[in-house]
DNA sequence: AATGAATGAGGTTTCATTCAT
DNA sequence: TATGAATGAAACCTCATTCAT
């Protein structure tokens, strides 16, 4: 019985795998259940054997890829004991994460919109991005206690930066040459972020 | 003669104005043809009268909406003597821009990636995402003249500003109450990019 | 008063001359009323102030290069002193005529078969294309009368001649460098029509 | 696994069926795929799981039909060591093949003419209309070594004859009755085509 | 008489989801 | 459990025709 679970959990991960690589190079409308399960190598039923939906299997893959991330806050930031590395840390993992999944989490948003992603699915990314936050809020929280930080609220400046890094990855307009270069970028962004524009 | 062009004028102005509303309510997917002629109380045929496509009338919002951005930066930035109210109107309007057409521009993102948007449309757009850039790059580079500015090329530090303003007004997930206070979020904004968030 | 009419009239062939020109360019559902009429350099509108219909103008080009077509084989076939002549004629005038016209003529066909051309219309082009068997008949007749045919009744021969030409200008598959030279083309069909193929 | 196969075949050749009736009863824009999909007894799609489109069915259709008629005329025609009997053989299976399916195959035409049909699929109907074509020089080259025929280049000749089939059976102007009796028409085009018409 | 803006019926095609095997 | 054939809703777009000016 462990055994047969153990099979359809791998199963399982094997499929949301593939899909996540495919709904990251395309829009998950471009993507059709079709091509998943032929690069998966499955019959397009079986898909919705351990998905109950394409939306479905969209939301299990942000929360599996969610769950790591929290899991590496907590590692490198939250039981970090130096605050700037802890800082630090934070920034690089909520950029790499961006980066790597904004067209998944875009398109999540979008059918979140269009109403297609089920109340109980929904609550269960909520918590994870909130458990996120609340690490965040934490470590900003002991930079405060440190006089290390300007005076702004905790809270306030996590939701900030979260918003910072979500489109700072975006495949958005203009030369693409800027996207090229990710150590650039972030390089960037955290002298900015820490020092500001101003000299 | 000019009078039927006015009229025509107008006329396509009021479509485009409908679309805006729409496109900006939901993801372009999610609104049909069909709902922007009801909305406007005219025939389906009549909005393909004066536009070629849907995708071109998304690419027609945008264009016009760039070039009122432009002109904007152009009047409160570009001809501005001082450098720091020149900077800060900047931070103010690429603010307004995105988070009122985000999803307009993340609705034309998703469109480019699937090759629904003509080569020259694109070009439009392009163009007028340049010319903002370099308007940009024009204040930041004269910071950097005038040394007020932290030692960073002008045209990565405008190109990362624009980034972090597109996605920081991303309607993405978590509370949405931290999206209800735009005179928060600019200020706070503006603060982290000025001074940084060490103390 | 009759000024009026005749730029009336002057104006209706202008519009059916170039009606020709594009629906013997391409088949007559890729031909668009707006094309016309912007070829032509009038409204659209106008069109219909000449013409009931698309099908009703497609009709008249035909009712009148018919006419031109039986005044022609009237003329050169029917008056014709010399038999031989007279068939010779007869034989260019048909290939010349399906060549020229193959393409409307077929539009014409399928639409009578979409039920699209009125009753009253359809007579117009059955009298004529009546007159003109009629005409080849008479031809044939005399033939037999002369004992220069061989002996098939007048009619069949008629019609027979009639289908043989309309398709052997129909611009079917194969290479299309057969169609290219109409002098050969003609003059081995009246080497196999009038000797036929065996030595 | 063989069998699921031979079921899609069959299914297959049932929609092409069909499709063969109603494309040759009708011009084939006054043919829906709705229409087609109701008389075969299925969903719309699933006319789309076996035919890449519209035009692909109808290409297929040709293919089919044009790969029995090769086949007849290789054995009744290539192998046929009667001369006489092969070019009579061969004038039999001309007519009824463009009398069946002239319509079908001028709806082809009219498609190319409109670049519907795929470059890939053309060349298909190309190929088999070229063997077919090279058959019919091959037994012409035949009869001119036997000095049976008029000294006429074998090619010009095939092409000729294919011409000549093709419109004498297309469902043209006049009177319908004449069509009624393909009997007499092929025996009278065949009388023609031997001995010419004079006498 | 001439216009051309407006209309909307109608057709093709895609694709998530189901269900019999 | 796994499959993939079948489905049909839904959306875009075209274009002949009308009619107010």
């Amino acid at each position: 019985m462990s055994l047969k679970e153990k099979e359809k959990e791998l199963k399982k991960n094997l499929i949301a795998e593939v899909a996540l690589q495919l709904f990251s190079s395309r829009p998950f409308e471009a993507v059709t259940v079709d091509e998943i399960a032929r690069e998966v190598g499955c019959g397009k039923g079986t898909i919705y054997l351990y998905f109950k939906n394409k939306d479905h299997l969209l939301t299990c893959l942000i929360s599996r890829e969610l769950e790591k991330l929290c899991h590496d806050i907590e590692e490198q930031c939250l039981h970090n004991a130096d605050l700037l590395t802890a800082i630090d840390n934070y920034l690089v993992l909520q950029f790499q994460f961006f980066r790597g999944y904004n067209q998944i989490l875009s398109s999540w948003v979008r059918r979140r919109l269009q109403n297609q992603v089920r109340e109980e699915w929904m609550e269960d990314i909520q918590n994870k991005l909130g458990r996120k936050l609340e690490m965040a809020v934490a470590v900003f929280e002991r930079g405060q206690e440190e006089k290390r930080l300007i005076p702004v609220e905790s809270y306030e400046l996590a939701r900030l930066l979260e918003a910072i890094f979500q489109d700072a990855t975006f495949p958005f307009v203009g030369e693409k040459s800027w996207d090229s270069d990710p150590e650039r970028i972030i390089s960037l962004m955290k002298l900015v972020l820490t020092r500001g524009i101003l000299a």
